[in-house]
DNA sequence: ATAAATGCAAATGCTTTGCATTGCC
DNA sequence: GGCAATGCAAAGCATTTGCATTTAT
């Protein structure tokens, strides 16, 4: 998916294309899982006078259209990712590093969500917590 | 796991087994994935002084040392349950309700989660979003 | 005896909201 | 032109922290 696709889903969506939304969306694939207060600091860069709000709004807008998945966490804030390709996650407990890993067959996962077909998936996430190799080292 | 297991193994820990922690665990085994203001509000019944830092504090060392699982949510507040047996869950976005599900083999799970090894996997989750066969009617 | 846990209140930090102004469609 | 988006500041909420007191070990 190309930025310029993410756009024009945006459009259709509804959503209007300020200067602003379009790079909150190139820092999405830009940066790698970023914060909001990443996403900002970047922003500051070309919009001196973007504000945190914008940032969060947009944010809110492209995860309720599903654009934009949100990884929550206990303690810190928030990471961010386009829904792009379908992928699972490694969370590294020692460096803090997010990386995307590619997903088995997920049949035999859906089978269970989906509760012998009688739930609705819409999504489903598949998340490790660990250290990553670097770090074992 | 029974309840005095549970107590057992936080004393080996080194936690202190003070009236209000034995009754927040026995609140973990009676309640389906509590918010902390929902055990807090249940704590109150029994003691009516408790604050909600001892709550919070406790399900955070409870989480430190392994035997409670916070369930993060973008906007919400988190749930909490027992580490007891591996499960999965679906969080009906309809009802607010999350049900837990049996998980299928993780061997191929694990083999993505350990990047081929590399990688030291502490736990794990598998999150589904959707709708749910009571609010699907 | 002593170090940890409690209750209270204040503080923190992320995120949201209200509102007047601006700018996309 | 009209309505949505912006920037700003203030508010909201969940969670954490500081501190004096109490309590488990």
């Amino acid at each position: 998916m190309s930025k310029d696709t993410v756009l024009d889903h945006m459009k259709e969506e509804g959503l209007r294309l300020t200067p602003q939304r379009v790079h909150i969306v190139e820092l999405l694939f830009e940066l790698s899982h970023p914060t909001a207060e990443r996403i900002y600091s970047m922003m500051i860069q070309k919009f001196p006078y973007v504000s945190q709000a914008t940032v969060y709004n947009t944010l809110k807008k492209l995860k309720e259209i599903g654009f934009v998945k949100e990884l929550t966490n206990g303690d810190k804030s928030s990471n961010f990712e386009l829904t792009e390709t379908d992928h699972w996650h490694f969370h590294c407990k020692a460096c803090g590093e997010i990386y995307d890993l590619e997903p088995e067959e997920t049949e035999a996962l859906m089978a269970v969500g989906t509760h012998n077909g009688t739930f609705l998936v819409e999504s489903f996430q598949v998340e490790f917590y660990g250290v990553c190799a670097k770090c074992k080292a």
